[in-house]
DNA sequence: TATGAATGAGAATTCATTCAT
DNA sequence: GATGAATGAATTCTCATTCAT
């Protein structure tokens, strides 16, 4: 019976939660971890103030909590994407599609998990990495299978996903810039192609680049 | 005489806007424009308070002014490397260099310039863009002249442009984020080989994503 | 239930609002618009400098509610006297007293009604005149029912009432100059006598300024 | 020769003085005191913020030499206009007509000599004493004149001058607050006639009031 | 002597956080 | 538990006054 209670207890806590995380999300996508404002997120969570900080210690913790909900879900989303597929660069394929997609669909976390980074650099950076890297890891054997099958060229592969990461940043984060026009999966297909297959068409010029595929 | 006097006084005043400007770089890359502290930066410009609101009417034209300084000479940076070859994928070449070797040098402004935009997306983003499409505008020149000269495949070269800045920025974004860990300019090879020739080796699975080179 | 909870609401709200506007009474007395200080206010107060501004959104709406309460008290204290007598140069007579005995009970808007309305001279001045009006008007009906019972000479009713208020005001603002010295309620007869059957004694040279009574 | 060159600087100093006393009248009337910016001050006198601070100590001290100044010749054209006749009630006359034509000459010293006021009134009080009842006591021994001519009915001479520089205050106070509409002057016969016959018709009412002129 | 750049004390205002109800 | 009124530290910005040139 306790028990039961606790449970009970237990969901309306989380529920309570995501209320303020979802309030939170928005408010701090509109204006950044400083000009938020925690009567804004309380009001928009149709919560009183007291309440947000009797869940969250503090607004710090409320936006790393609200950093944190947001990479879950972005790497949830990517990996049950990947289980999809089996071959090496079709995995790459849904990487790439589900990352954009994902902004798409949360278009409030593009000022939070990219932009506002800089607010926490040394507090955040490295939540931010265990997750990203947690990521990293499942890519990396991705992209070891793809070399061991002979599909890609011997490259760095630390490297590649680098390049990779930085590339699907860079891409949500000129679309945010620009003021999201357009769809931004639309970028799925120049990006898979330059990413796989360059863009130089000259076989002799690419030898001075790398490995030209043959 | 007089004329003399006024260049003097002119000199002096691009002095200490420089002073306070040099200063304002590095305290609002720390903590971003809202933590950023109008105080810290006249201590660190070793001027008083009011000196600096002389010179930039508050905190937000300051901030502004570092912004406009920064992409200046990001964009003269880049504009002066590309003049040094001919060859339009060794001006590519270039364009990748110099950014990142920019950002390598001006480590504090990839905090202002990359993480900050989120907070002045409506005032400063036009103003940004207008800089940034100032280069873009050179810049898909050099893609044309690549294009008809057979240099590259058929593509939209708007949207290479895009994959591109999306990238470079993606990429020191990374490595700030990263902690400025190892050199940054020693991404260039790789993105210069992913970039050009693609990470794919197979001529026929590469097929499926564009034009491979052949 | 709840409703009785919003009145005890509304009162406390109203307390407090009370609370703030006596101490903003005394300090913007004291100092003027411009010197008063905040911090002040909220000391005299006896609440944080947070709570002054919770309750009235800037310094400037702060002073104008100082403003308008005093002239609402003013008016009324006027109004009920009026009624009290049906003659009217009995009015007349009580509009003498209370206007002085008002600003004896309450010194400090001496200088906040007299003295500061230059500060907003363009922004109170109309709030003020509608207020100052809105006797105007009951007083110009006083003075017509004077004037059709023949208790008075043939005189522009206008011009005559800008005399008086002016006279009224220009009392209360001596006595203020000169230290507050006596009672200024002492004035009233001398203000009668004067406004009523002027200085001059001969009826000869009294002609020489207007209708002199018979 | 020195003193020739002595006399020569006293000039000069004398006109800065005026130069700078000509500009902050302007100033201190559009903002008063506080508001009044010690630049704008020295921009108007078309000299440095130096040169203002070399000739008046500081804010303060410019200021109540304005009122000084403004004081000094509001009683100088008084006491000149005086002069010009001999019979008291003309005299009073004289006073009347020349205190609201100095005003309506001298638009910028009312917000300074009535308003403002308050914002010195520990301080410039004094010193506003001093003047106006150096001229009270000329105007007293007008009043005492005129009543020894039986001119005037045998009312205390001290409430009596009070009443009327209170009354000509509050009329020059009250055409500024109301927008300066029309001629100050034009007040005059109205004022006249009521402070010298006031405003009762009925000898037998008027009693009750005062002793009525006969 | 004249200047205006430099200064920093001082003021208004904001807002995360607390805590009595 | 939930609330939101109260708070005061922190922040931006102003401006009288100084002083080196």
């Amino acid at each position: 019976m306790k028990i039961k209670g606790d449970d009970k207890m237990k969901i309306l806590i989380e529920n309570r939660k995501k209320q303020i995380l979802d309030a939170a999300v928005i408010v701090f996508s509109k204006d950044g971890f400083s000009r938020a404002n925690t009567d804004d997120i309380a009001k928009r969570a149709k919560l009183g103030k007291g309440t947000v900080f009797r869940y969250f210690k503090n607004k710090k913790i409320l936006f790393c909590s609200v950093v944190d909900r947001g990479l879950d879900s972005l790497k949830n989303e990517i990996m049950s994407e990947i289980e999809k597929v089996s071959d090496p660069l079709e995995k790459i394929e849904k990487i790439i599609e589900s990352y954009l997609s994902f902004f798409e669909k949360n278009k409030n976390l593009i000022g939070i998990l990219i932009h506002e980074q800089s607010s926490f650099q040394k507090r955040i950076a490295s939540q931010y990495l265990n997750h990203y890297y947690g990521n990293v890891d499942r890519i990396k054997l991705i992209f070891k299978e793809a070399l061991s099958q002979g599909l890609i060229k011997r490259m760095d592969i630390n490297k590649v996903i680098t390049v990779l990461t930085g590339l699907l940043n860079g891409i949500v984060y000129m679309w945010q810039v620009e003021g999201r026009k357009g769809k931004l999966t639309d970028r799925v297909s120049i990006i898979l192609e330059i990413f796989f297959t360059g863009i130089i068409k000259n076989k002799a010029r690419g030898k001075k680049y790398g490995r030209i595929s043959v």
